[in-house]
DNA sequence: GCCAACGTTGGC
DNA sequence: GCCAACGTTGGC
């Protein structure tokens, strides 16, 4: 089982929204960085995946989700009308992955960074070392404390 | 709005 | 292959 982090502008798409898909779960399309792609690639059924909200006033860890179905080409980057079209990515061989996660437990209130910049067991988290990775690996030591600061409820 | 960090592009 | 210029991410 290995650990994950992932980020989203809620503005774009926020932990309620995948809550509100059907069966809690949806494609993660969109990622068109190699670092972050790679990480899906390495992902697999079962392993969770901190669900992180960015780009607002107060950034957190607001949920955690689960990979439900391992990397496979994402379809956005050959729609010549979406926004993270590729022209140059070869239709036999594609550039660009995407998962499938689903909503899995709810945290009693979000974890943010604040807090998490306050516990130095936690000072070389990807999130704070690699500032622009979307998809980043957690350890386990990280994932424990993390998961064992709040209560954990299943999405219903 | 500012700025640091980092990835990508393109000239040479 | 190098590196400057530029664009994006993302916290503050």
């Amino acid at each position: 089982m290995k650990y994950w982090l992932m980020k989203t502008e809620p503005d774009a798409y926020s932990w309620d929204d995948l809550k509100s898909e059907p069966n809690h779960t949806d494609h993660w399309d969109g990622i068109r960085n190699y670092a972050a792609r790679n990480h899906m690639r390495d992902m697999s059924v079962g392993d969770l995946v901190f669900f992180y909200h960015s780009m607002i006033k107060v950034p957190a860890i607001v949920g955690i989700a689960k990979v439900v179905k391992e990397a496979y080409p994402d379809h956005t980057q050959f729609d010549p009308d979406a926004k993270y079209f590729d022209p140059k990515s070869p239709q036999d061989n594609p550039r660009w992955d995407m998962v499938n996660i689903q909503a899995f437990q709810e945290l009693d209130t979000e974890v943010t960074i604040k807090e998490l910049k306050a516990i130095p067991e936690l000072s070389e988290m990807a999130l704070f070392r690699i500032s622009r990775l979307s998809v980043q690996p957690v350890t386990e030591v990280e994932w424990k404390l993390i998961t064992g600061m709040r209560k954990l409820q299943p999405v219903k």
